[in-house]
DNA sequence: CCTACCGATCGGTAGG
DNA sequence: CCTACCGATCGGTAGG
């Protein structure tokens, strides 16, 4: 029922091209505001689920109006899709610098799974864990298009443990078929985001090492060196 | 807009009293339909999450009209907390069940494992097992007081493995912290949720039998009494 | 258990 | 990025 015109009630509307942000001096600024979504997103999404968060929630936690979060994303599954991307790409980068950091020491098998636990673990329960857990635990919710696009990362992460498993099966430390090992073991530490609190009970080493010896039985020959966490 | 008394468009109103169901010869009728909603909603929650599955969605899956699951159900939490407390009391019956059955075997720890791990397959991933992952997938959705009456079952449900983790852990076979080692064995095997195919891949017998061989290193000492699946 | 409905909220869009 | 808005859908209820 508004019948003024839109000129006396928006008169000083700014002259910024529509639907293409410039690409010069603010670009950055641009760019954070949308790192700034996707991270209100992880930790909401995580938090109360993708359906039950509204994108007026994001928009509110970052002090946008309702509209605006559609400025910089097309969908609300956009948003979805984002965060867990970064979820596995953040992961891939850990998982690769803690290998790297280990190389060094000429890491047996066993000893590169425990890197490989460790490092899982500080993904799924160190900063930035909204990320993967919404990753895992949302996938309802993703389109196809979208799942394709992430089994890719998550083949390129999983493909690392394969070798290790495969070593640690043909000297007879672990039992379990290899492809099921990878499975459950996967499962025990991404369940970890369950129950874990990082204000009481064991700490991250802690839960390395109790996994180890739940999967190997024995302690890693090569003491690991710490995560940063 | 419409101006028709009621008494005209729905002249023959049932003469049964409002808001209490007669207990006499229908009240197997009115529990089975609540049977049957509870059976809808499990489905639907799994596969759609509680927050992407309607009241009307659950309605429509069982031939009623939009308002009538609040007939039996006070609202859509009440649903949800009737999913996950059959989920739990079914789990429980099946692991009591698979316990009587292996006793007269005088099965060790290591055997008792076994049947404990073979049945909770059974339970995630046997015929009802919609229930059970509605429990463990969507508990964010339910209040406080929900939770506690759950979590009373489900430490009724987990006690039974901790004397057998325990001796397990005192002669050597599992080097893991008990306590840590429940959280890791119950993640390893409530993930097979999410990547599980009945149709490819193991069975659930292949599943307990590589569980063990993970856990514990070594075949069951007693070959394990199948669970009917 | 159906009919008819309500207030609230949702994802998304046009226009500036 | 805000304003103003839309059509759709939601959980739930009164009354019979």
């Amino acid at each position: 029922m508004n019948t003024v015109s839109p000129e006396l009630v928006y008169p000083e509307a700014p002259r910024r091209a529509r639907g293409r942000p410039r690409k010069t001096a603010d670009e950055r600024d641009d760019g954070n505001r949308r790192v700034e979504l996707v991270h209100a997103a992880a930790r909401l999404f995580r938090r109360k689920g993708f359906d039950g968060t509204s994108t007026r929630d994001i928009a509110t936690a970052v002090g946008m109006h309702s509209g605006s979060p559609f400025y910089h994303f097309k969908s609300k599954g956009a948003l979805l899709h984002a965060v867990m991307d970064e979820g596995m790409r953040s992961a891939i980068l850990r998982q690769t610098l803690a290998l790297q950091g280990a190389a060094q020491a000429r890491p047996d098998a066993a000893a590169l799974l425990h890197v490989l636990i460790r490092s899982h673990f500080d993904v799924l329960l160190g900063p930035g864990s909204d990320f993967i857990s919404v990753m895992l635990y949302e996938s309802r919710s993703i389109t196809a298009k979208q799942r394709s696009a992430l089994a890719q990362l998550q083949g390129d992460y999983e493909a690392v443990w394969e070798p290790v498993l495969q070593t640690l099966h043909k000297q007879g430390r672990l039992q379990c078929p290899v492809k099921l090992a990878r499975l459950l073991i996967f499962g025990a530490l991404n369940w970890s985001v369950q129950w874990f609190d990082a204000k009481k009970g064991a700490s991250l080493d802690e839960l390395a090492d109790a996994a180890m010896a739940l999967f190997i039985g024995e302690a890693p020959p090569v003491p690991a060196r710490r995560v940063r966490s």
